[in-house]
DNA sequence: CTGTTAGCGCTTTCAC
DNA sequence: GTGAAAGCGCTAACAG
């Protein structure tokens, strides 16, 4: 920066001033600077600015998977929003591991985020305390908690799940299966499978249909081998939730080699409405959660409590419901 | 970090020592410092070492797209390489837009990374002049570049197209479509396409079958609006190749919709072996490519890369091609 | 194994 | 609209 000043003849602080964006730099001094800054091939340190500003411009999200569209779809949508505000987004994945996401988390906030989302509501007990003592805005996203760390834009998986289950009951199938992990690491799978199991006692129709499958991330084939492990054990299922559109669509081309039809024999939702879901034969039924609108709705959150932070004046913890629906489509 | 040293009864220096991984701090000293470390909830600032330190500990990674499984596996594989060697991965998507490139090269440089991957060989002038002046390794990949920047881990895209029609015809087919993307913002994508043309033309199959589906990205319901369009227009085709197995999906689902039977009617080939191609029925025949082998092979190459460069013995620029192979399943 | 000194390259603050 | 001085919170380098 100095080498810039020295060849635009002014201060090391006019070109500092020439390089944000609400300078007061006269025209004229700006082209040289920028003239200046062309010639030498200089690039802006901010890691520099950052110590003594204290704004690293930047916030934190950390999410399970980036190879999961509802994710990868929540993060494009955080990134739109962030677009432009100067805040870049550094993205994590925790791999659905709680002790990774610790990890994650301490490796953010060394590097001073000026904000941090995370994936759900459960966190170790050391992550926790980093992030309620991090001073900075914090997101639960995916989820809502009963105990929020602060700010919260989610939805209530289990009710999700339960509306998937009375959707199926008003459909007329009475034997209704689960098919997701076989662990609490995807906290939000849990849910899904709590508000079944919920939904399907309101109801009074069969318990015990739960099929785990694994380790999440639960994948397509996974749902291709639990549909075969379940209607083996239990013939008398005629419907089938799984906890996303992945492992339902893994279940729906098992049964279509094996000529199970898809909804005669068995009908197959899924969670998330995945393209994938919109686009297969026969089309997926579905619970649509609107995963770019959570990215979207974070981002403004984001937008808003970074710029009230700067203000000294943090803004009060919000919780904002993002709406799901169930999407009725032919599996069903 | 003062206040650590403090009440630890060391100086700041120990305290910093204390805090990295190769440190000489006596076992008892060591065990003070975390004790205060804990007790103050403290968390040390990255941006603050690392302007005397002058390593950032970060290398930035721009892939086109999050909502792509070849890249998300590849970003996976690189940042799984990365795991506990000091150095995190920052993420980011240019959205298929060399422009957004451009910009996103410039964001990362300000923040002074230790390594650049970028995918595909095709940047603006602009971005080419900043990543050559970095002064630090850059990686192209998924692409084997004629002039390349520096380093290259990838494949040619065109050979690995080419040797998908080679199979087709090999198999039987005789009018061989193409679908892909109408503009050349995929440089991928575009290769492919080319590679198609060249094997088309060597194999005096009959040309002029290529249809362009709109912007990248191509995603599934692309692919089957394109195979309706192309059978639309030329009935006469038996086989055709995707630029991704997501388009490729598209196709297959759209053909079942409308009862062609694949592949009794059409052949359909996809790119790229996404996890849907080995699970939906019929199981898509496809170029596997190793995406997350590509990112391991990455990986390995920016610690080498950067540990060299922190050791003043630049790595000479390396060149590494990787496996594809054209997987035969059941579409064609 | 531990401490002291001197910055890293910017931006804040205040002055003009 | 521009400049000068001070310092952000840490680590390199050297000394002991």
């Amino acid at each position: 920066m100095a080498d810039v000043a020295a060849r635009a003849g002014v201060s090391a602080m006019t070109v500092s001033r020439a390089l944000k964006l609400g300078s007061t730099v006269s025209a004229a001094t700006r082209a040289r600077i920028m003239q200046a800054v062309e010639d030498l091939g200089y690039v802006l340190d901010l890691t520099a600015g950052t110590l003594s500003s204290k704004r690293t411009g930047f916030v934190a999200v950390l999410i399970p998977s980036l190879n999961n569209s509802n994710f990868s779809d929540t993060a494009r949508g955080i990134g739109h929003r962030l677009e432009g505000s100067g805040l870049q987004m550094l993205l994590g994945a925790t791999d659905y591991d709680l002790l990774k996401e610790e990890e994650l988390v301490e490796a953010m906030l060394r590097r001073r985020p000026e904000a941090i989302v995370v994936t759900g509501g459960r966190h170790t007990e050391r992550a926790r305390r980093q992030l309620a003592a991090a001073g900075i805005p914090v997101v639960e996203m995916w989820d809502l908690p009963e105990a929020p760390l602060e700010h919260v834009v989610g939805f209530s998986n289990a009710a999700a799940a339960g509306a998937m289950v009375e959707h199926l009951h008003g459909c007329g199938y009475r034997s209704i299966a689960y098919i997701g992990g076989s662990t609490d690491r995807d906290t939000r799978g849990t849910d899904r499978r709590r508000g079944y199991e919920r939904a399907v006692r309101e109801l009074k129709l069969p318990a015990g249909l739960t099929i785990a499958c694994g380790a999440p991330p639960i994948a397509m084939q996974q749902g291709g081998e639990a549909i075969v492990d379940l209607l083996g054990r239990h013939p008398e299922v005629d419907a089938v939730l799984c906890v996303s559109d992945l492992s339902a669509f893994g279940a729906l081309a098992e049964c279509q080699r094996r000529g199970w039809a898809v909804p005669g024999r068995l009908a197959i939702a899924g969670f998330g409405d995945f393209e994938l879901s919109r686009c297969c034969h026969p089309r997926l039924t579905t619970v649509s959660v609107d995963a770019a609108g959570i990215g979207e709705a974070v981002g403004d959150l984001l937008l808003r409590a970074v710029t009230s932070g700067r203000d000294k004046a943090p803004l009060p913890p919000q919780t904002l419901r993002t709406p799901f629906t169930v999407t009725a489509r032919e599996t069903s």
